[in-house]
DNA sequence: CTGTTAGCGCTTTCAA
DNA sequence: TTGAAAGCGCTAACAG
C-alpha cells in the first residue's frame, strides 16, 4: 500500500495525497475529507524512508547511551524522549556498551541518518577527536564533562564533579574524618572519575590530609557487586579507615552491604558517602548520604542548549548544573 | 557525499561502488581497492534511507519498551540488543511511556519502517486486538504473557506468574503465616498483577487461608514511592498481618523502608517477598526473598522465536521460563 | 568485470 | 485547486 494506491482510490494525483498528508492548505476541502477517508480506512501510513530521502529538512535527534544499566543514564534518557516528543523532531535511540567508541558509532550514524544533533548520554566523544571531527552537526554531552574545544560543535552539560566531590570530602572530614578510602572509577583524562577524585584530594589537601593512594584507592565498576568486592579490598587494606567515599550510589551500596557481611555497621564502624542521588538513596537501610544530580535540569538544559545551537546556531557551551548534598544516614560524626 | 561522488573520484560508474560497498563479489581487485581507499578517505557511508528504500529485503527488528524506569526491561533490553547485532539484523530501540497503547504504536511503526519483526518488552499487545490485527509480521512478547489467538502473529515468553505466585505464597504459608498483605498492581485483564493475584489466591485457597480483598489488598505502582505508601496504608488498615505479598521487588523494598520508618523490622515484625529478582535484592538490607525471573532465558528464547517465525516461518508460540525462588532474609519462620 | 538505467515511495515545483 | 513529472541516494537487473 502506498500513497500511488491512495491516489487511485480517490481518483486524483499523488501529489494531493501527499499535500493532504502533509497538512498543506491548497487542497479543497471535499478532496481532502475524500482522501482522509480512504486513509483511514486503510490505517495508510507514509513510508518513513521514502519520505525522509526526498525531505531535506531533517528532524531526528540521536540519543546515544553508553550502557543502559545505569540508573541515572536511564532517568536522563525518558525525560529527554518525552520533552522532545512535542517539539516536531523524532528521537532515536541507540545504545552502546561500554567498550564501543561513542564518536566513532556517533560519526556512522551521522553519515547513515543525517540527524540534526545528536546527544550523547554518559561517555566521552571528546576523547576521541579524529572520529568525532567529521560531525558537522550540534551535539551535546550530558552528565559528563567535555573540553570545550575552540569553535567546536560539543556542547556538555554536567554536574560540577570536582566541586561537588570536594564538598562532600568536606562533609566527612568535617564529622571528623580523617581516614578516608575511596572506591571509583578508572582514573585518567577528562572523565567523571578522575574530576571526582582531584574534587575528593582537593579537600584532603586542604584539610592537610594525607593520602596514600595504594592503600586507600580501589578501582571499582560502577556496580553493586564491584562495590562490594572493592569495599573487602579496601577494608582488608585499610582496617583502621573510618569512613569510604564511593563514586557513585550503585557502588556505595554494594560496599554497604559487603560491609554487614564483614560485620562492620555502617555508619556506626565505617561512615559512607555515594554520589548521583538515584532514588533508591532513600529507601535503603541506612539512607545513604549523597550528591544528587539534577537529572531533570541536566537534561533540560542540554536539550535547550542543543535545540539552541540546531536552530539558532547558538555556540556550544559547557554548563555546570548544581549539585544537592543530601544528607542520608551513612555518615556518624565521630568523637 | 553520495555513492555518485565517490564513483566520479574513482573513475568508475556507481553500480561499481555499490557492488564493493555491498561486498559483491564480482569487482576487480583493483577497483575494489580503488573504491575502498576513496571511501575510506571520505570516511563516507551509504545513506540508510535511500539503501532501505531500495532494498525489498528488510532487515530492522523495532524493540518497543514500555516505560524505562523498569529495572527488569533493561536487563531484557540489553541483552537482546547484544544477541540482534551479530545477526546483520538492526534493531530500533522505541521507548514507550506507561499510557501508550503498545499495540497502535507498532501499527504505525509497522507502516513507516517495515521492520521484519517486533519485540514488545513489557505491556499487552494482544489487548488491542484492532490495532494489533493490522500488524502482518511475527511479534513477540516477553515478559508478559499473551494470549495465543488462533493462526496469530504474537508470540509470547515469560515467567509463569501464576505458578510462581503461588510458590512464593506457599513458601509464606509454610513458614507459618496466614495473616498476608498484598502489594499489587492493577488487576483485571489478562495482565501480570492479575496472573500474580491469581496464583497468591490459589495459594491461600489450597492452604484454607481466607482473604479479605478490601483489606488485605493496595493497589501501587511499581516503584519505590508507591510500593512505601502502599505499605504505609496496609499496615494500619491491617495491623496485625506478618507477611507482606508484593507484587515486585521494587515495591517490597520501598515497603520495607516504610515499615522501618514506623518501627517494624523486616523480618522480625514483617516478613515480605517480592518478586522479579533484580540484582539489588541481594544488595538491599536485609536481602530480599523473591522470585527470580531468568532475564537470559527470556531474552534468549523471545528473540530465538522471532527468528525462527521470521526465517522459518514458524508458528507463534507461548512459552513458559521457569522461575528461580530466591531465598533472602526478608520472612522469617513463626512458631 | 563494468556501465547504464529503472525504480523504491515520497515531496515539490511547474503548468494547466 | 490539481496533475504531471523530476529526483532524493541507492540497488540490481541487464547489456556489453
Amino acid at each position: 500500500m502506498t500513497i500511488k494506491d491512495i491516489a487511485r482510490e480517490c481518483g486524483c494525483a499523488v501529489g494531493t495525497v501527499s499535500r493532504v498528508l502533509n497538512d498543506h492548505p491548497d487542497v479543497s476541502v471535499k478532496m481532502r475529507e475524500k482522501v482522509l477517508s480512504v486513509v483511514e480506512k486503510y490505517g495508510f501510513i507514509l513510508n518513513a524512508n521514502a519520505k525522509q530521502l526526498k525531505e531535506q529538512t531533517r528532524r531526528t535527534i540521536v540519543i546515544l547511551v553508553k550502557g543502559t544499566s545505569s540508573i541515572l543514564l536511564n532517568s536522563l534518557l525518558e525525560r529527554i524522549q518525552k520533552r522532545i516528543e512535542p517539539l516536531l523532531y523524532n528521537a532515536s535511540v541507540v545504545v552502546l556498551d561500554e567498550y564501543d567508541n561513542e564518536a566513532r558509532v556517533a560519526n556512522r550514524i551521522y553519515y547513515e541518518h543525517k540527524p540534526v544533533g545528536i546527544i550523547f548520554l554518559g561517555g566521552s566523544p571528546d576523547l576521541f577527536p579524529s572520529d568525532f571531527a567529521r560531525i558537522p552537526v550540534p551535539c551535546v554531552l550530558i552528565s559528563n564533562e567535555s573540553r570545550l574545544m575552540e569553535g567546536g560543535n560539543l556542547s556538555s552539560v554536567s554536574t560540577d564533579n570536582f566541586a561537588a566531590a570536594q564538598y562532600s570530602t568536606d562533609y566527612l572530614v568535617s564529622m571528623g574524618h580523617r581516614r578516608i578510602g575511596v572506591i571509583g572509577g578508572d582514573l585518567g583524562g577528562s572523565g567523571i572519575s578522575q574530576r571526582r577524585y582531584d574534587g575528593f584530594m582537593s579537600s584532603l589537601s586542604k584539610n592537610g590530609i594525607p593520602f596514600d593512594y595504594e592503600r586507600s584507592y580501589v578501582k571499582s565498576k560502577y556496580s553493586f557487586e564491584d562495590g562490594a568486592k572493592a569495599a573487602r579490598l579496601l577494608v582488608e587494606r585499610y582496617p583502621d579507615l573510618t569512613a569510604i567515599f564511593a563514586m557513585s550510589d550503585v557502588m556505595a551500596i554494594g560496599a554497604m552491604r559487603c560491609l554487614f557481611d564483614m560485620g562492620r555497621k555502617v555508619p556506626d564502624d565505617v561512615s559512607i558517602v555515594g554520589f548521583d542521588g538515584i532514588p533508591l538513596c532513600e529507601y535503603y537501610q541506612p539512607r545513604l548520604t549523597t550528591i544528587r544530580q539534577q537529572t531533570e535540569l541536566l537534561s533540560d538544559e542540554g536539550l535547550g542548549i542543543l535545540l539552541g545551537c540546531i536552530e539558532k546556531s547558538g555556540p556550544a557551551r559547557n554548563k555546570f548544573i548544581p549539585f544537592e548534598f543530601m544528607e542520608g544516614e551513612s555518615v556518624k560524626r565521630l568523637c
